[in-house]
RNA sequence: GGCCACGUGGCGGAGUGGUUACGCAGCGGAUUGCAAAUCCGUGCACGGGGGUUCGAUUCCCUCCGUGGCCUCCA
């Protein structure tokens, strides 16, 4: 089956035809790296992983160009970093906050089973590439320069706004923010912004100043993936202003048609059916909950709903997805892969139906290399199944109380005792431990195996 | 207020103009001294109303509900 893709821009499942089928290439939001992430940032993290996989297994592993990007400069890093490191000089002190924090969330990922994308481009890293296409849009009458500003002409533009499907009429008719004076037109957006002394600041023909927050992902994946690219991805929150603005700034900067020819947006995450905010107590981040679940638990939760469905995360769904990835990591975790199956490979060509892919899993749990292979490919298996099942957190229990329990309930089973045999297992389930019975095949004898109760 | 999604069985969650995905839980059976684990089997649904159609959960309209964006929040 071929790959087809939802994409914003059309409103529809497309058949998906790369530009260059010797090198797909993909850019994706990546975080704004200030504080550690939070679960709501794994869920693009964790998709277009999913995507990149999918495209590698499609095209070749060495055909796939995957960028993501890191945010290294903007207010809120700008705020974090002058009260963390006071008396360094800003350009400085927000490279030190951002490497640190990239670094925590570099780790966050891998856990989460995420391949590295091909470049990780950080923002104040291409600032020359920044000034290069805001020179390209003054020169082309789609910017102007105005009190130390630059700033992108909405008007310029005669189609902004396809994208997010917004005429300017409604923007127009629905804008609530004060309008600065320095510009020609509400709609009109920062492309570069003046710094002061504290703040940190890059030369440009505007002066001392700093990127808006739109330009960086122009110029970077101008840099890395030419004018034009195949798949530009994000939470479904960026379609508005910002891949919007992206796509203005892209296509008249190199008079283009179309920034990327497909555009794919996941949708938002919530917490026991409510949205994540700090203020109701129900904000994760991603290390607090690797401290009580395996990264690959996380990921599967993730893969269970669709990435455009809202997804709920709860712990009742977490506890399931750890259950199945026990059967599956037994069955299959130490057999060497097969092929994928091809139930799974149409599922995620079908606009990555991740929760389809995962029933064709329990279809072929009977075929160990096939599940194996195809458990692969969805970046599962990352450990042995003996190291898996160690990493179900170690109960408080007496083990040297419960293995003479069980040797007791053994004589009293031989002496056809079930009264006391049964009010021993009680108190093991009283305990926290339930058993397993069975019978040695080769000498008949009785074993119980014992395991934490769930 | 403007724009946009979504509403499926006890729970999670796909999909389809007509043949009850799948998983978890439940129930029945096998097995077990009784259990647990395992295996086999099994019931349960498409927010309300209207329309199109031979036939709608699937298309259209409307109402209700939930959520998102319009504020540099994935």
């Amino acid at each position: 089956m071929a790959l087809r893709l939802y994409n914003t821009l059309t409103r529809g499942k497309d058949d998906f035809v790369p530009i260059d089928t010797d090198n797909v290439r993909m850019y994706v939001c990546g975080p704004t790296v200030y504080d550690f992430a939070h679960i709501g940032n794994a869920r693009p993290v964790i998709v277009f992983d999913v995507l990149y996989r999918l495209l590698r297994h499609l095209y070749g592993e060495t055909h796939v160009t995957y960028v993501r990007n890191i945010t290294d400069v903007d207010d809120k890093i700008n705020a974090r970093a002058a009260r963390d490191y006071p008396g360094v000089p800003p350009v400085e002190a927000i490279r030190d906050l951002t490497e640190k924090t990239y670094a925590q969330f570099e780790q966050d990922v891998t856990e989460l089973g995420c391949l590295k994308p091909t470049v990780t481009p950080r923002a104040t890293e291409h600032v020359a590439e920044m000034i290069a296409i805001i020179e390209r849009l003054i020169a082309g009458g789609f910017a102007y320069v105005a009190d130390g500003h630059a700033l992108f002409h909405v008007p310029a533009m005669p189609d902004y706004g396809t994208l997010a499907r917004r005429s300017l009429d409604d923007m127009m008719a629905g804008a609530r923010v004060e309008v600065a004076p320095y510009k020609r037109d509400p709609m009109d957006f920062v492309l570069w912004k003046p710094s002061s002394n504290d703040e940190p600041g890059w030369e440009s023909p505007w002066g001392r100043g700093r990127p808006g927050w739109h330009i960086e992902c122009s110029a970077m994946s101008w840099k890395h993936l030419g004018e034009t690219f195949d798949i530009h991805g994000g939470g479904i929150d960026l379609v508005f202003p910002h891949h919007e603005n992206e796509v203005a700034q892209s296509r008249c900067a190199f008079h283009k048609d179309v920034m990327a020819n497909v555009f794919m947006h996941n949708g938002f995450l919530q917490v026991e059916g409510e949205k994540m905010s700090k203020s109701l107590g129900n904000f994760f981040t991603i290390r607090e909950l690797l401290n009580d679940w395996p990264g690959e638990v996380l990921r599967f939760n993730m893969l269970k709903t669709h990435y455009r469905q809202p997804i709920d995360f709860t712990v009742k769904g977490l506890e399931e997805g750890w259950k199945t990835l026990d059967e599956w990591y037994a069955i299959a975790a130490d057999v060497a892969a097969g092929r994928p199956s091809d139930g799974l490979i149409d599922a995620l060509s079908d606009d990555l139906n991740t929760p389809k892919a995962i029933a064709e899993l329990h279809a072929v749990k009977g075929d160990a290399a096939t599940l194996s292979a195809s458990l692969r490919l969805l970046g599962f298996f990352g450990d042995s199944a003996v190291t898996w099942a160690a990493r179900r957190p170690a109960a408080d229990i007496d083990e040297v109380k419960v293995k003479a329990l069980i040797a007791a309930r053994i004589e009293a089973r031989k002496a056809k005792n079930f009264a006391e045999s049964d009010r021993i297992r009680d108190e093991l389930v009283a305990m926290g431990v339930v058993l397993m019975d069975a019978k040695n095949k080769d000498t008949g004898e009785i074993e119980t195996a014992w395991d934490v109760k769930r």
